[in-house]
DNA sequence: CCGCATCCTCAGAGATACTG
DNA sequence: CAGTATCTCTGAGGATGCGG
């Protein structure tokens, strides 16, 4: 509830760096899902529901690529990839579910803010 | 490390919105310079940095909107508008803290994993 | 000093079709 | 099954000028 200690700027650029991150449509769709345990692509696809073939497969690039998920191939006909988050994603999932955790319990002040300032500037 | 609870698709787009909502940006820039106490416009902007009048506008409006910060008009000559944390915006601040500072202690990991992933894929 | 209105640009997101 | 390739469209974000 207090200023503890001076807010900096370079810290708060990371903290928005890191926000943004994972602030995109899906990434936390998608990590979510993962934290229940490895998944193929379609069975992530469908999943997480709602999500195009290109948006899933450039959010796992970008979560791949950022050390937050595992790609697997198995050189199997049908091909079989399978994903799965690192130890890094599973620690992201930490900080993450509690920003979560603090949206469910909050939604609704949100909700009623929002109708009020909407009935005021109708 | 484990899967705690299969976490619902509704929870994760709770999770989701919020995270897209802060993940703008702008928005923990703001909120965090507000974080050390209240605000004039044009203290908020050069504080922030970088920050169009525009954007600031949009920014603040919208956690205005959403309950997060009061605005505050004085009828004098030249206007001066403060901008303040509610008691709703101080709070959000704790989980968002926590994500940015797991992103202050991680940023090294995930720069690594970037550099070995970009050396992969040249 | 504060901030609205307008115009412009460009990256993100989706739809669709095609390939190993 | 698991992608890549291409197109389109929306809207976030920025620049500039005016108004109370």
């Amino acid at each position: 509830m207090l200023p503890r200690h001076p807010h900096r700027t370079e810290d708060c650029r990371a903290i928005s760096e890191i926000l943004q991150r994972v602030g995109d449509k899906w990434t936390v769709l998608v990590v979510g899902k993962l934290g229940d345990g490895p998944l193929r692509f379609n069975e992530l696809r469908s999943a997480v529901g709602g999500i195009s073939q290109k948006m899933l497969t450039t959010t796992l690039r970008g979560l791949e690529r950022d050390g937050f998920v595992t790609r697997t191939v198995f050189p199997t006909i049908p091909p079989r990839v399978d994903y799965e988050l690192t130890d890094l994603g599973y620690e992201l999932l930490v900080p993450v579910g509690a920003l979560g955790e603090w949206a469910r319990k909050n939604t609704e002040r949100v909700r009623a803010a929002r109708a009020r300032f909407d009935g005021l500037h109708a």
